[in-house]
RNA sequence: GCGCCCGUAGCUCAACCGGACAGAGCGGCGGACUUCUAAUCCGCAGGUUGCAGGUUCGAGUCCUGCCGGGCGUGCCA
């Protein structure tokens, strides 16, 4: 609709004077429903060349357009308001045959090929299994899932992937940690220290390393690994076994964490294995080539002053062990490598300062880092009793994802992620989210799909049948047709939310339409009314649910028939 | 100090890459269940969009400077 008005917009502009030849109306649709379906300022835009009030401008145009004439089956009237806004107004016929496109498409509804079917790569969650998914990855995940959801819907082909490290310092403190809490289950008599952790005094075994993780998963691995008696790892050797154990046990947590939020990812990418290949060196070796790198203080250095920042920054410490960077410039020159178009990555707001220095990696390595797009979500505060939640996976004091879905259930957990801009603080009230569970935005939502499902049940129980070669042009009602034209927008909004990487875009716009259908339902019964209208309005409420499940579909939320 | 994010109704947040009268939910107040699902609906109250300038026909949105909060700013990840 947007192309066609632009087409006879420009038609209509042709002998105008003055108008410049690459002259591209934009139409929104306006805030305000009064004002029309579709409204343009091209008479405001144009003011500035032909230096004439928009008003008139507006006027003149608006007049052209009507002596086109333009489509009657696609608008009913064209009228020029405010300061200069040429307002269109959509004619029933068309609206019932877009009604009529969407009931066709069904589950497919919504679906664009925009991204031409090229490859993109989605990375989240990305935790390193040193204890279990917080609250915090929570956030990352669900982002990150849905995100790639969007993407897909929009005819991209999505990778879905996660990069974890198991190796390094933090997995030996782990292993350390709970080889302490497996010798005070062999040895009951092991002499304990207290050790503090954000105020709160915990008992550990005397070995148990000073910055260890003390949390309560710990003990459990030490436990389990007890259990197995046959294999038992020895006391008295290397803290090897430990950490295997609890790498197992910590990754296999993940996985079920993730499928119970509905993620399932394609590929987990391993950092070691870049190691391994050798990556890691080659990517310095060209780093250095290009004449990137230097030595001072025993360090190899990457000369990122040259790109702008303040300071150099170190990819390989005087010990020869590499930061994190370098590892992290080399995964991106391997994602570049195999092909991906799109690489989207989903990060918190503590790792904001990291990934420049990758894009800075990638230039100097001659890839295009403009395939690369870091999209950073800020903070989740925890409140509980009024008072907010401090994490850290090494204190005690962290609330787990599962935690929080088993005080919450999956579907709200998800919800909330989503109902808010990723460049939002995220406060998330314990309390409140299982006192108000029954207020919830996500039950709005699924309580009118599983009302639909339910007044279709009981109309075809007593007899009525929504044929799909229903007469949809018996739907006038004012609620029929604000119900139509918001179920219409289903495609715009899914491409707008994955163009701009913003799944709240959807989840507020299927409140919309939940609120659309329900003011549809007050008005406008099935049951009991003349067999056609009421064929019609059965069609119109299968719409509707369409819309509903294919969006709760994208956001990973379930569509229950009945509540 | 510097970088990124944020500041909008009592609270939590929207506002479609500058548009018309800044919108929802929760909370508050007042109403509605012999009806296809009341996990719902309707109504009312509530705003100088942190402050001061600037650009523009037009600013919550863009620019500058302040104020306040979050996260970073390391030979940690």
């Amino acid at each position: 609709m947007k192309k066609y008005l632009a087409r006879e917009l420009v038609a209509a502009l042709e002998d105008f004077e003055g108008v410049p030849q690459d002259f591209a109306p934009e139409f929104e649709k306006p805030k305000n429903p009064e004002h029309g379906d579709l409204a343009t300022n091209a008479a405001m835009q144009l003011a500035r060349y032909l230096r004439r009030a928009p008003r008139s401008i507006a006027g003149e145009l608006a007049d052209r357009l009507l002596a086109r004439p333009l489509d009657p089956a696609r608008i009913a009237s064209v009228e020029v308001a405010g300061s200069g806004f040429i307002n269109f107004r959509f004619s029933t016929e068309y609206l019932v045959g877009e009604l009529r496109k969407l009931l066709e498409a069904g589950e497919a509804f919504g679906r664009s090929t925009t991204g031409q079917g090229k490859r993109a790569l989605v990375e989240y969650v990305s935790a390193n299994p040193t204890g279990p998914l917080t609250v915090g990855h929570g956030r990352n995940a669900v982002l990150g899932d849905t995100v790639a959801n969007l993407l897909a819907w929009n005819g991209y082909d999505v990778t879905r992937e996660f990069y974890f490290n198991d190796a390094g310092r933090q997995m030996r403190v782990l292993g350390e940690s709970v080889r302490a809490r497996y010798q005070a289950i062999v040895d009951p008599e092991t002499p304990r220290k207290r050790i503090d952790a954000g105020g709160v005094s915990i008992e550990a075994p005397a070995s148990f390393p000073e910055d260890g993780y003390l949390g309560a998963y710990i003990i459990d691995i030490a436990e389990r690994l007890h259990a197995r008696a046959e294999d038992a790892p020895d006391m008295a050797g290397d803290v090897a076994p430990f950490k295997e154990a609890a790498e197992q046990a910590i990754f296999a947590d993940f996985e079920r964490t993730l499928t119970r939020l509905g993620i399932r990812m394609d590929t987990y990418f391993n950092e070691r294995s870049l190691y391994e290949n050798d990556a890691v060196w080659r990517t310095l070796e060209q780093l250095r080539e290009q004449g990137h790198c230097y030595d001072r203080d025993g360090a190899v250095w990457f000369r990122t002053t040259a790109f702008g920042k303040e300071q150099d920054t170190v990819l390989v410490k005087s010990s020869g062990e590499p930061t994190y960077r370098l590892p992290d410039i080399a995964y991106h020159a391997d994602k570049c490598e195999r092909g991906f178009e799109r690489i989207v990555d989903i990060l918190g707001a503590d790792h904001i300062a990291t990934y420049p220095d990758v894009l800075h990696g990638l230039r100097a390595l001659g890839y295009d880092a403009d395939r690369v797009e870091v999209l950073v979500h800020q903070f989740v505060t925890l409140v509980r009793d009024g008072a907010p939640v401090k994490m850290s996976t090494r204190r005690a004091t962290y609330v787990t994802l599962d935690d929080l879905m088993d005080e919450v259930g999956e579907d709200v957990t998800r919800f909330f992620f989503l109902m808010r801009s990723p460049n939002a603080h995220l406060e998330f009230d314990l309390d409140l989210a299982k006192e108000a569970s029954e207020k919830n935005p996500v039950f709005y939502l699924q309580y009118a799909h599983a009302r639909i499902c339910s007044i279709l049940r009981k109309a075809e129980e007593v007899g009525f049948h929504g044929e799909l070669g229903a007469d949809l042009s018996l739907l006038g009602h004012a609620a029929e047709i604000a119900l139509m034209k918001a179920l219409l927008r289903l495609p715009e909004v899914l491409e707008y939310a994955a163009a701009v990487r913003e799944p709240h875009q959807v989840a507020n716009y299927l409140r919309e339409v939940a609120v659309a259908f329900t003011q549809f339902y007050g008005h406008c019964r099935i049951i009991g009314e003349e067999k056609d209208l009421a064929a019609a309005r059965m069609q119109l409420a299968r719409a509707a649910r369409i819309v509903l499940a294919n969006g709760l579909h994208v956001l990973g939320i379930s569509r229950p028939e009945r509540m």
